[in-house]
RNA sequence: GCCGACUUAGCUCAGUGGUAGAGCACUCGCUUCACACGCGAUAGGUCACAAGUUCAAAUCUUGUAGUCGGCACCA
């Protein structure tokens, strides 16, 4: 068989996608079990408007391998794929290409034809992320993809919409609100970040107290705001102000008087304690502007511009413009009292980054007080979704919700969900399904459909039951029967609130489900500089070209491999790492099928008989050990360690041993003469020990492809597929009429049967032997073209097993040959080794550095027995003995009782050198 | 200000009560017929610091320091 001298991941990663989901593999349908269990997971929704990040690949990594192992294990698996609408980042996309390609404004060409160019927009462009994940190789059940704009998704938001309208969830209010001047929108105090400015000012202004010479100063960071001051306020017990309260001042640069209020709110040791009231730009003042029924002086425009109510002098200036402009007019007025340096953080939009203004505005709002309570109990409750990993995710989400405000749900675009609100010529408000029963509350057909639409998170928010059906109209489909709740939710930590919580409570309320059993979240993938990876700081890994760089595979595992739920920095050597392996992986196969004239795959193979060797033994145990392993890591999550498993695994016991071990036995040159073939001669096996030989490892390698194709799909399916003689046999009872394809594989529990200690033993018996061997001609720098003979002494029972291994022993310590005996006897020039079980000398006539050997030796001993000390220290204390239990006692004696064996030999070893 | 996480080999990280681990990098030796994306052999750590619990602490408790994150406040 003709095979590559390296994996070429480009070619494995071209057809095996679309052969599987040619051939139905992604569907639950497929399995034809009907009694199997379900296993399901909804992938958070990436927005219309993204390309893969590296925190999808992460995430879709995980997703992919709880699924693929799940369906390999035989249960009716979904994994369900979709996108989200992105409200404001479709609109904005839109509205620039308007701008560009026609010069116009949305305002232009109007609602309904914005609407189209959105959704050709989403036609055009919107599949770039579910495209890449075709790429990423992620088994998601496409003809269940959903997006939360489609119709019925579209129909589950009316519905929940009214209903919560209806039972008094949802509200429609003047409140002080997150606006974006630059979106023109409200946002959610989710979508607004927090940026630290160093260069801010604090401003001292003077106000006039009427009829008196006094000045009482206020301090700002936004004295543009002043001009929407409509009182001063103090904090009643203050001494410095009490005489004030109640009196009036004279704003400067208006013609207004504002009273001198007095209120609890007032920090008196704080800057001036005395605080410029401003109801309608900042949510303090407006609580303290409802207690004294203040009124309400909105000085902006939706732009940030000042607006008329700001006066002649300030309006149509920019909110920065106006702030200067209100500090020279100050200054001038000789009421500035100071400027100082003011280290101030800023709301700014989370997405343009443009500085967030508060401003009062009449917007609709979920009330949660009642949500947050369904959300409290739920995660007290026994049934709760379970975080991974717990702390402190658990309880994070508990604190977050203990001081929860009422959630802004209306957004100022065009583009998402219209709320179904109706208004009349009065202005009275009709919220309904449709418009046919609007016009039916209103006894009117004079409507007017409300033009604001709904925040994203709405729609995102009954993601876990629209996906599978529900939409008010329908609440019972065989799909959320069947897979809902979902086993578990993978996601990141930033967006626990944002959409988690809000999902958790929306499910319970209208599908009286939790939404999901487990809450898996992953840490962030961090830059090469520890910081999150972002545009703006140009840190970030474009997932797609470590895919070209290293191969898609290799990225997978990779990934899984720093899946402890920390946060992780991106590093490309360690990538590398997981390619080599890949390498390795192939390789390993290349050579199990040079070698496979006649073999076949044989799953009978894999048992503990007299046919099986010390090796076939323990690399059967291993195997399952193995299995057994990274079963119980992926149940808890454990992505790193099942990774780690199979890595050492495959690696180090079935290449660095098993391979070796057995090399010479299934190779072309061995059974018969010994002598290497020629390219043309007859490949077959030459007996039956050698067939069979060459089945089994073929076997092994098959079985580890198994464990290995959650985490690298593309790789195990290349190579699988050249396997001789792989049928659907292999598969899951499950899948026994599927297409063949190592992912309807069974997939390895691991028997606890064929595990096999005392064959472990004997194979570390062996390993130390070879190992010891290789040290001496290391350190004696013997030439790997010289061959002494080896001189072994050990009791029966370990000469039983150096002489059942004696070629391997041979040929992997490049020995000449094994002398066995009871005892040493050998000449003075020899270098000399020990293990638990044997002492070995290796003749070294002439070629011995008795320096070199003595200086080995010691370093030997010298390690020996600080280990020891280490031991005896902790036996020699009584308390130890008496109260540590007797096992672990007994171990450390057993443990000194060889050391000091061992000790001992070397020490007549070095004795022997003088 | 409150809460949390982290601090282990040069680097990136595993390791939740019983003799300190991996990968990469470093040193030495190998083009040995699967693989130089490789093979073999070394070297490298008072597990941030301090106290406590325990027969036994990297691991549990408390405190300190540093780093990072979340929340609140921010006139």
């Amino acid at each position: 068989m003709e095979i590559a001298k390296a994996y070429n991941p480009k070619e494995a990663e071209e057809s095996h996608y679309q052969k599987w989901e040619a051939a139905g593999c992604f569907k639950p349908e497929l399995n034809e079990n009907p009694n199997a269990e379900k296993y399901s997971i909804v992938i958070p929704p990436p927005n219309v408007t993204g390309s893969l990040h590296m925190g999808h690949a992460l995430q879709h990594t995980l997703m992919d391998v709880l699924t693929r192992r799940k369906r390999m294990q035989g249960f009716k698996t979904l994994w369900l794929p979709g996108t989200d609408h992105a409200g404001i980042s479709v609109q904005r996309k839109v509205v620039e290409q308007l701008r560009k390609d026609e010069n116009k404004s949305p305002l232009d060409i109007g609602r309904e034809e914005f609407i189209r160019r959105a959704w050709k927009w989403k036609e055009e462009y919107g599949n770039t992320i579910t495209e890449q994940m075709r790429r990423e190789g992620a088994s998601v059940d496409w003809s269940r993809h959903r997006f939360t704009m489609d119709e019925s998704l579209s129909r589950a938001v009316r519905e929940v919409f009214c209903t919560l309208y209806e039972e008094g969830w949802i509200y429609r209010g003047l409140r002080i609100v997150n606006w974006c001047p630059k979106d023109k929108t409200v946002l959610s105090d989710l979508e607004v970040k927090e940026e630290t400015k160093k260069d801010g000012k604090l401003t001292y202004l003077q106000y006039p107290v009427k009829n008196s010479d006094r000045k009482i100063t206020v301090a700002t960071t936004r004295p543009e705001t002043m001009l929407g001051d409509t009182a001063v306020a103090v904090n009643p017990k203050d001494e410095r102000y009490k005489d004030l309260i109640g009196q009036m001042i004279e704003l400067p640069l208006t013609d207004r008087e504002i009273p001198i209020i007095a209120d609890e709110y007032v920090d008196s040791e704080f800057g001036t304690g005395a605080v410029k009231i401003t109801p309608a730009h900042d949510p303090n003042d407006y609580q303290v502007g409802e207690r004294h029924n203040l009124p309400q002086i909105l000085v902006m425009n939706d732009d940030a511009t000042m607006n008329e109510n700001a006066g002649e002098e300030f309006v149509g200036l920019d909110r920065f413009k106006a702030r200067e402009k209100v500090v020279e007019k100050f200054e001038e007025l000789g009421l500035l009292e100071k400027q100082d340096d003011y280290e101030i953080s800023l709301p700014v939009c989370e997405r343009c980054k443009t500085i967030v203004e508060p401003i009062l505005s009449e917007q609709w709002f979920v009330k949660m007080d009642e949500m947050r309570d369904i959300a409290l109990e739920l995660v007290k409750n026994e049934n709760a979704p379970r975080f991974f990993p717990e702390v402190p995710h658990a309880k994070v989400y508990t604190a977050w919700l203990e001081n929860l405000k009422d959630w802004t749900i209306s957004r100022q675009l065009w583009w998402g969900h219209q709320i179904p609100a109706w208004y009349d010529e009065q202005g009275n408000v009709f919220v309904a399904r449709t418009f046919e029963e609007a016009k039916a509350q209103a006894g009117t057909e004079n409507l007017k459909q409300e033009n604001d639409v709904l925040d994203t998170w709405f729609s995102s928010g009954l993601w876990a039951f629209s996906t599978f059906g529900w939409n008010g109209e329908i609440t019972e489909t065989e799909d959320l029967n069947t897979f809902a709740p979902t086993d578990v939710l993978v996601t990141g930590r930033d967006i626990i609130f944002l959409w988690v919580s809000r999902m958790m409570m929306m499910t319970k309320k209208f599908v009286n489900k939790i939404a999901f059993n487990d809450v898996l979240v992953t840490g962030t993938v961090l830059g090469k500089d520890g910081k999150p990876m972002s545009k703006s700081r140009g840190n970030g890994v474009d997932p797609i070209e470590m895919f070209d760089k290293f191969g898609v595979d290799a990225t997978r595992i990779y990934l899984a491999s720093i899946a402890t739920g920390a946060d992780i920095k991106w590093n490309d050597l360690l990538i590398e790492t997981y390619r080599n392996f890949a390498n390795k992986i192939w390789n390993a196969a290349r050579f199990c099928l040079m070698n496979s004239e006649g073999a076949s795959v044989d799953i009978s193979l894999l048992k503990l008989d007299e046919n099986a060797t010390i090796a076939d033994k323990w690399i059967i145990s291993r195997l399952n050990k193995t299995a057994q392993a990274v079963n119980k890591a992926i149940d808890t999550y454990q992505f790193h360690e099942a990774v780690r498993l199979l890595y050492q695994f495959f690696w180090n016991d079935f290449c660095d041993w098993y391979i070796e071990l057995v090399k010479d036995s299934i190779s072309e040159q061995s059974a018969v003469s010994g002598e290497p073939t020629e390219e043309a001669e007859d490949r077959r096996p030459k007996t039956k020990d050698q067939l069979e030989a060459r089945s089994r490892i073929l076997t092994i390698l098959e079985q580890a492809l198994r464990l290995l194709h959650p985490f690298m799909p593309y790789l195990t399916e290349e190579l699988w597929q050249k396997l001789p003689n792989v049928s659907s046999d292999l598969h899951n009872a499950a899948y026994k009429n599927a297409a063949q394809t190592v992912m309807l594989a069974d997939f390895p529990l691991g028997d606890e049967k064929l595990i096999d200690e005392r064959a472990g033993a004997e194979m570390q018996a062996v390993i130390d032997v070879i190992s010891k061997i290789r040290n001496i001609r290391a350190e004696m720098q013997i030439k790997p073209s010289d061959r002494f003979p080896i001189h072994i002494a050990a009791d029966a029972e370990a000469q039983k097993i150096f002489t059942a291994n004696e070629a391997q022993i041979l040929k992997l310590a490049r020995a000449e040959k094994l002398v066995l005996a009871e005892t040493l006897d050998v000449p003075k020039a020899s270098a000399k080794a020990v293990t638990s079980v044997a002492e070995i000398a290796v003749p070294l006539e002439g070629l011995i550095d008795f320096e070199k050997e003595t200086a080995r030796l010691e370093n030997q001993v010298a390690k020996l027995e600080k280990e020891s000390e280490q031991l005896n220290k902790q036996l020699s204390n009584a308390n130890f003995v008496d109260r540590a239990p007797a096992e672990k006692v007994q171990e450390l004696r057993d443990r000194v009782a060889e050391i000091e064996n061992q000790t001992q030999t070397l020490k007549q070893n070095l004795e022997a050198l003088k």
